[in-house]
This record gives structure tokens, C-alpha cells and sequence, in this order.
RNA sequence: GGCUAGGUGGCAGAGUGGUCAUGCAGCGGCCUGCAAAGCCGUGGACGCCGGUUCGAUUCCGACCCUAGCCUCCA
């Protein structure tokens, strides 16, 4: 029975889907002006986690994850590169894809762009105007007006009263209560518009998701998720909207992955302090250590970046990966009372970090079946961890393949956003057949006992990253 | 100032009113030509102060500390 940490209530409640058998989720996706962050890379693992997870269990999920593709920064960015809004857009939402397929993420069912869904959003402020949520000013905005909705306030625990008193909004005439937020942006002189009832402009950021949501999931659906900063006011403002245009709860279910932090500060573009998901790709073997890294924490609470954290989590993969090697998988799936365990975990508000130690107790008991000769056995737990990982999205490789992967150099721009960026050369890579070639050389030195030489050729691998390992069943070597 | 999370062994990180997290690192053993990997065993912890309790790291209260939100941000 799956529980799910409700922000809304801050209880964990039984999941109960509105339809039975779908899950209906949103969550909110990137403002393309930049490449994509560790900050991003954890939201979009973690949402990604939680939709495989529902998939096997069998629900049919509709998953939507929108694309913010018009905003200020956007406009100020694509002005400063001297390229138009659609190449910048167009660039990063390429680059974003590649992100996703480099960390497994998959694609939403539906990625919804801001630009494209004006029309909607037009219809939905204008509802909220109608029905006297929202007031055109002089300015030609149109904002909502607080004050209006009763409920606002409720998921972040925020009293309107008190809002006011800790606001550092900017004074803005045109706003009848400061904490009035846009919907409708007057466009300025050079800035792309769209024609509306209240002239030419944007949208507002918050209408967008409302708008986007609604329209194609309906107006109550089961999970919005997104990162915990998005809480206040970005989903407070779209459940205001959403609620007061249509009279429908929303949603039912708000979900919140806690922050990157880098040395106990958060992550973020305006601090300056962030790794792109490109960089840190360079400094991991493979990308599933950072799926790994991510999900050996709890998605609510913070997480440090740190490369000694990354080599932590290929650590742990590495011996998933070591216990997998030289066991065939089986034809047919077997549950143990692991795979109980792994679900109950998992059950409990996603908890990955308790399921991926069910993965490490399948490690040791596979390796026990290993020592023991019983490959059956083996084979069994082997194909129960693999069909387990995967609905997390780890340890879905052949073993030797992650295993051999070179550990990438790495500089110091590895360890600290303050250090300099550079470039680094690579070292010379020795090939599968020259490994090979010198393995055999030291199996026949071995033969002859010829100890000395046996280890010269173990240590001059070794320099290279190569790690040897003498086994009932001949000579293995990884690297490391 | 208001609101929200959180403070667990050398590190990372779960969890629980009284027997185990898990991974890495350490120590002892087995295995190995020696290693590596693996297995077995083992030490070490719950911010501080009170309270409830037969018993609290776990519940309650105060305090200290950290991070976040209150302005764009995953």
C-alpha cells in the first residue's frame, strides 16, 4: 500500500488515484536559457523514479512535464548571445534531451511548451477575470488577486498577513495588494506578444503550469510535483488559479524533492554555484552513478554534491555489478521475500535509499550462492535484482561493460565551482586485446611460477587503472 | 521577523519506544603463490537540557546549530 509525505497536509496519506488503475502527474519542468544543473538532474530523477515505481505496480500513468520556454530570463539571455529566443530555446531543449537520455530519464508522455498552450492560458485568465479573480490594471497587466482565494497560503504554511510583512516585493502602483502576482505581462517594446482581450503580451509564470495541467490532464488529477522552491509561491499561485477558475480541488497529492547543496549552500543559477549534468558527466564512469548518488538519499531531504559522494555511489554500484558478473540471467522471474522488502521500502513515500539496500543484501546473498556453486540459486537472485533495479533505473547494464569503463581524470574544477575551469587531457588508453595480450603473458608467468614477472605485469596494469583478479575460472580485470 | 525542513558511528545515509539498516573506511579470520573480489566475525552513533516511561536516539517541551522559503530559481 503505497504512502505518499503529502505537502499539502505534511502527512503521508494512502495513495487512492482518482481513476482506479491511473495515475494521472504533473510536475514542472525547466526554464530553457541554460544547461541543465545537478538541481535539475535530482527533480528529474526523482519524478522519474516515482513514475517507473507506479508503472509496476501497475498503473497506467500520464505523465506530464512542461517546458517554460518564453520568461524574462529567457528574453535577456537570447538579447545578450544576440540570437533569437526560438534558436536559444531550441538549443537547450536539445540539450536537455540529451541530459535525459545520458541520466535514463525518459520523456514525459507530454511535454507541453509554454508558447504553444497561449490560447489556453488567454482562456483561462480570462475566466479568472470574469468571474472577478483576477483585475486588468492600467498598465496593461492583469494580476490575480489574492486576497480573493481563501486558501491561500495553505501548502506552504503561509499566513497572507504575514506575507505582507516579511514581503520584499518591489513596489508596483499597479498592483492593488503587493502580494498581487502576474498573470498577463504588457509586452514591452521588442518583446514577442501574443494579442489578447487586455493587449499585446505574455504569459505570467504561474498561469502557465495551471493553464498546461489542466488542459491536459483535466482540472483535478492525483500528483504535482516539482522542487521544494517551487512550493512558495510558483504552486501556491497555480492552485489559487486552478481552484478559482474551476472549482475543483487540483490536485490531490503534492510531492517536493529537497535541494542540491554544494558546499551546505543550495544549487542554484542566480548563486552561480552549479554543475551542469554535462560536467558531472565527465567525472563519473557512467551516468548511473549519478542516478546512484541521487537516489541513496531520501528525495525530500537536502543532498550535498560532492565527488567523494560520487565515488561512493559507483563504489556501491560497482559491487552490485561484481556480484551480477558471470551469472547468466534467467528466463523467468522469481520473487524472494526481497522483493517484499524492496516494494514495502519503496511503498513508504519512496523511500530509495531503504530499497537500494534490499539490492546490497541481493549482492551478498548472490555472492553466497556464488561460492557455494549453486548458480541456479545465483541466476534466481541475480534476474530478482536486476527486475528490482530497474524500476529504479539503475544496474541495467551488462556487468563488464560498467565494470571496464575508464574512471574519468578529473580536475579541480571537479571539487569546487570555485576552482578554475579547464580542460584536461586524457591519458593513453589501453586497448581490450593489449590488456589481453599482457594477461596472457602473466597467466603463462604464473604457470612457471614465475612470481616476480606474474606481478610485474599485475603492477604495470595497475598504473594503467587496470585491476586484475585471479579467479577459480582464470583471470578477470575492471578497471578502477 | 514569519514559515518549513533537518541535526544519527571516521564518511555517506535509512530507521526504530527495548534484537540487524545498508555502502565505503577500520580491525580479526577464511580464501589466494601474493593480491583483488568475496564470505564470516567485530568495534563504533543517535545536537544540548529537562519531562513522560520499567525502559527513549525514537514521544513531549525548552534551547543551540544548519539549510531553505518569504524576490527569479528544480
Amino acid at each position: 500500500m503505497l504512502q505518499i509525505l503529502n505537502s499539502m497536509s505534511g502527512q503521508k496519506e494512502v495513495f487512492k488515484p482518482l481513476v482506479a488503475g491511473t495515475v494521472r502527474m504533473y510536475a514542472c519542468g525547466i526554464t530553457v536559457y541554460d544547461y541543465c544543473h545537478l538541481g535539475h538532474a535530482r527533480m528529474l530523477i526523482v519524478f522519474d523514479m516515482v513514475r517507473k515505481y507506479l508503472r509496476s505496480q501497475g498503473y497506467h500513468v500520464t505523465f506530464v512535464r512542461n517546458i517554460t520556454d518564453i520568461d524574462d530570463k529567457i528574453i535577456a539571455r537570447a538579447a545578450e548571445n544576440k540570437e533569437s529566443i526560438g534558436e536559444l530555446t531550441a538549443r537547450f531543449i536539445r540539450a536537455m534531451w540529451d541530459d535525459y537520455a545520458a541520466l535514463g530519464v525518459e520523456r514525459a508522455d507530454h511535454e507541453p511548451r509554454a508558447t504553444e498552450y497561449v490560447p489556453a492560458i488567454v482562456s483561462l485568465i480570462t475566466r479568472l477575470v470574469r468571474r472577478g479573480y483576477a483585475y486588468a490594471a492600467p498598465n496593461g497587466d492583469v494580476y490575480f488577486a489574492v486576497a480573493k482565494f481563501k486558501d491561500y497560503g495553505k501548502l506552504s504554511g503561509k499566513k497572507l498577513d504575514d506575507l505582507r510583512i516579511g514581503a520584499r516585493v518591489e513596489v508596483n502602483e499597479s498592483k492593488r495588494d503587493p502580494l498581487d502576482f502576474v498573470l498577463w505581462k504588457a509586452s514591452k517594446e521588442g518583446e514577442p506578444s501574443w494579442d489578447s482581450p487586455w493587449g499585446p503580451g505574455r504569459p505570467g509564470w504561474h498561469i502557465e503550469c495551471s493553464a498546461m495541467s489542466t488542459q491536459i490532464l483535466g482540472p483535478h488529477f492525483d500528483i504535482h510535483g516539482g522542487g521544494m522552491d517551487l512550493m512558495f509561491p510558483h504552486h501556491e499561485n497555480e492552485i489559487a488559479q486552478s481552484c478559482c477558475a474551476c472549482d475543483e480541488p487540483f490536485v490531490n497529492y503534492w510531492m517536493h524533492n529537497g535541494f542540491v547543496r554544494v558546499d551546505n549552500e543550495k544549487m542554484s543559477k542566480s548563486l552561480g554555484n552549479f554543475f551542469t549534468i554535462r560536467e558531472v558527466l565527465g567525472w563519473v564512469r557512467d551516468p548511473e552513478v549519478i542516478r546512484y548518488f541521487i537516489l541513496s538519499s531520501h528525495y525530500r531531504g537536502p543532498i550535498n554534491y560532492a565527488v567523494e559522494s560520487l565515488d561512493q555511489a559507483d563504489a556501491a554500484l560497482e559491487r552490485l555489478y561484481i556480484a551480477l558478473r558471470g551469472v547468466e540471467l534467467p528466463a523467468t522471474l522469481t520473487r524472494s521475500s526481497a522483493s517484499d522488502r524492496f516494494e514495502a521500502a519503496m511503498d513508504d513515500d519512496f523511500n530509495t535509499p531503504l530499497a537500494l539496500s534490499e539490492l546490497q543484501q541481493l549482492a551478498r546473498e548472490i555472492n553466497v550462492a556464488k561460492a557455494a556453486q549453486d548458480m541456479q540459486l545465483a541466476s534466481k537472485l541475480a534476474g530478482e535484482m536486476v527486475h528490482l533495479a530497474k524500476v529504479i533505473g539503475v544496474v541495467q547494464q551488462v556487468p563488464d561493460i560498467f565494470l571496464r569503463r575508464a574512471a574519468p581524470k578529473r580536475g579541480p574544477e571537479a571539487f569546487s565551482t570555485k576552482a578554475a575551469r579547464s580542460s584536461h587531457s586524457e591519458g593513453k588508453v589501453l586497448s581490450d586485446a593489449e590488456i589481453d595480450q599482457l594477461i596472457a603473458s602473466r597467466v603463462a608467468a604464473r604457470k612457471s611460477k614465475d612470481w616476480k614477472e606474474s606481478d610485474r605485469i599485475r603492477d604495470e596494469l595497475f598504473a594503467q587503472g587496470i585491476l586484475l583478479e585471479d579467479g577459480p575460472q582464470g583471470t578477470t580485470w575492471r578497471r578502477r
